[in-house]
DNA sequence: GTCTATATGTTGATAGAC
DNA sequence: GTCTATCAACATATAGAC
């Protein structure tokens, strides 16, 4: 684990994106402040100074994240239009804020809601989902999707998907677009040739 | 979190049940030797009665999920026949060995890599990931399926797809048929409608 | 804003009786 | 096979100096 010791002192969001790293690596519960001390350079005892606790780093770091999700709920691309196209503006809006957010995002997914902060981010995940399983609908009702799978099964499906970039997504070797298309031929045209 | 009082003595594999549930639930990390004599119903010592430790209850149980998915390769479907047929086997048997082991292959797919028992893991999955991209390459040489996906992406969304279903399935609601049939329509047709 | 020192609880694991 | 009792290590968090 590559240790971070900045010229200037921290702030939160500096802190935070240290923070970030280290609970991907190991874990939020394998991490101990410990181990973010170290990480970051300072003392266990600087960390409080700037936190509460590791509990408040967890929140600020997965309510990054869902912040950046539901914004995409709001662009115009997403309200307006037939459905099956608002519906791809999501998909390839999340990819995209998935990549570009992609340590606090790792964090959200990862939450599994131990602690009152987790339970909060999983409900708060759960209302994304449900929006976005609504707009699936829709496009099933508008005869724009196939009708023989059942929308909430199929959201699952294609979040499932979509959220396991994570696992594998490292900067700089494939561009945002190229992922972002690839889920959605995936998603909407599938694997078999022509 | 539901108590087991079990008339007989615990054996490896009842413990291992238990064990597994719990991890499930809070996580390895995040679960105690105390969090799971509660749930067994014995004191922790007798559970070092019959391990030598927490990890070895997470290498046994990470374990049975990766025979069980090798397993899926050297069934005839997957070795013989046209590329494409062999791959809808393989997708459509993970889906099944995933529901029929639930608990096991959630814990497989939770796995983050802190320890020499975890990186064990992780390795033989990449090994299980690697033999089914070389399924699809087949597939895609052979004219069956699109060639404008990269293999190894192509891989890596559909089985992000297929291990998604840990995160929502529960018995009973649903049958593995029903699953593994949505899967194979969206990864090899898409959504769209015809 | 950072430090050293320390309080206080929890952890994984062991010893030895029944 | 199970128990009670206990340990050494490590956890989160705080006190107070600079």
């Amino acid at each position: 684990m590559a240790e971070n010791t900045p010229r200037t002192a921290y702030t939160v969001d500096t802190l935070l994106a240290v923070t970030v790293r280290v609970f991907n690596e190991r874990g939020y519960d394998g991490t101990s402040m410990e181990d973010l001390s170290r990480a970051a350079g300072i003392s266990k005892s600087s960390i409080y100074h700037h936190v509460r606790g590791k509990e408040e780093l967890l929140r600020l770091a997965v309510g990054r994240a869902l912040d950046a999700l539901f914004g995409i709920l709001e662009e115009p691309a997403a309200e307006t239009g037939p459905p099956v196209d608002r519906l791809e503006h999501v998909v390839r809006r999340t990819v995209e804020v998935l990549l570009s957010e992609l340590p606090y995002v790792t964090l959200l997914l990862r939450v599994r809601g131990n602690t009152a902060t987790e339970q909060w981010a999983l409900e708060r995940r759960r209302d994304f989902d449900h929006r976005v399983a609504e707009l699936l609908r829709a496009a099933v009702t508008a005869g724009e999707l196939r009708s023989d799978v059942e929308p909430r099964l199929a959201t699952r499906l294609l979040f499932g998907m979509i959220n396991s970039i994570v696992e594998w997504y490292r900067p700089g070797t494939r561009g945002a677009d190229g992922v972002a298309d690839a889920v959605a031929h995936i998603a909407f045209d599938g694997l078999r040739a022509r």
